[in-house]
DNA sequence: ATAAACGCCTGACGGC
DNA sequence: TGCCGTCAGGCGTTTA
């Protein structure tokens, strides 16, 4: 499910403590198991339970979808991808099961464990000294307050490629996964095959704010929860294009289509996305 | 520089 | 019921 409302969604969950969630702050890490050995894509598995032995979690933070763990020495990084979750049990003691897809677990000195389930097995876990051994090539984050609509113009400029695609490079912007994307195309009133280079100003500020109002709006229903991969989201029940193909558009009433751009299924609105220079129908 | 194809994985769902 | 194709919130590598 993680795109970056989800992940933020988690990440506050793992501080706060709140809604069902169980802070991991001041935990002392005691024992790490790695279930998938693939899961670690850095260091050897010797080298990252001697070296994670000991720290405690300091604070948690997101950079993009990553989930940061800063601990007295290192910081452990955790991409879900398409699948993965991190939840903490609480333990009556140590033989407790763990769950179908369990992949990584981290015990606790309190008698608790930080658990990473990862079905499809493309989710990926560090160890390393600086984050930005791993982050440096990302993009801007998008709700970053000294990133702005002029910037993020000048960028699309420098590009010659279809806005979907471009979007979902976390090169070019990091966070935007599949479902936002194309909800933030349709808010925009653009086509997901438009060419970046062709936006007028407008075009490219209205697309900014749309890609911020659905990140903010996601943040603020906690995500959402898409078939099995269920996370108490429900960001789901406002999605304007995604996995709506065939129902009317909430805007002017024509069918959503589903096409494939990029290799990723992108739901739009044929006549409210027009692919032209000019917005679609939404602007008014 | 851009984009397509493919690989990595398991599971749910619809059609027959 | 079972088999089969399709689809899936991501992203890196290879190939055109």
């Amino acid at each position: 499910m993680p795109e970056l409302p989800e992940v933020e969604t988690i990440k506050r969950a793992l501080t706060a403590g709140g809604r069902g969630g169980r802070s991991v702050l001041g935990c002392k890490i005691v024992q790490a198991d790695v279930l998938w050995h693939r899961t670690l894509q850095t260091p050897d598995i010797q080298t990252f339970q001697q070296n994670i032995h000991g720290q405690v979690i300091q604070s948690v933070s997101r950079r993009a979808k990553y989930l940061l763990f800063h601990l007295d020495r290192d910081t452990l990084l955790m991409h879900l991808r398409m699948s993965g979750d991190v939840r903490v049990d609480a333990l009556q003691n140590r033989l407790e099961p763990l769950q179908t897809h369990d992949r990584l677990v981290l015990w606790f000195a309190n008698q608790s464990r930080l658990v990473f389930n990862n079905p499809r097995k493309f989710g990926r876990v560090w160890l390393v000294k600086d984050p930005q051994e791993v982050l440096s090539r990302l993009g801007p984050e998008p709700l970053d307050p000294t990133f702005n609509a002029d910037q993020f113009y000048a960028n699309l400029k420098r590009h010659k490629r279809q806005l979907k695609p471009l979007l979902l490079d976390q090169h070019f912007l990091a966070g935007l996964g599949n479902i936002y994307t194309d909800e933030a195309l349709f808010l925009s009133g653009l086509h997901p095959r438009q060419n970046s280079q062709s936006l007028t100003y407008l075009q490219g500020k209205k697309l900014f704010e749309a890609i911020r109002t659905v990140l903010e709006t996601g943040i603020q229903r906690n995500g959402a929860s898409i078939d099995w991969v269920y996370r108490g989201g429900t960001f789901q029940n406002e999605f304007k294009v995604y996995g709506r193909r065939g129902q009317a558009c909430y805007h002017c009433g024509s069918p959503i289509e589903r096409m494939v751009v990029g290799q990723r299924g992108t739901h739009f609105c044929p006549k409210c996305q027009k692919p032209t220079d000019r917005a679609g129908c939404l602007e008014d």
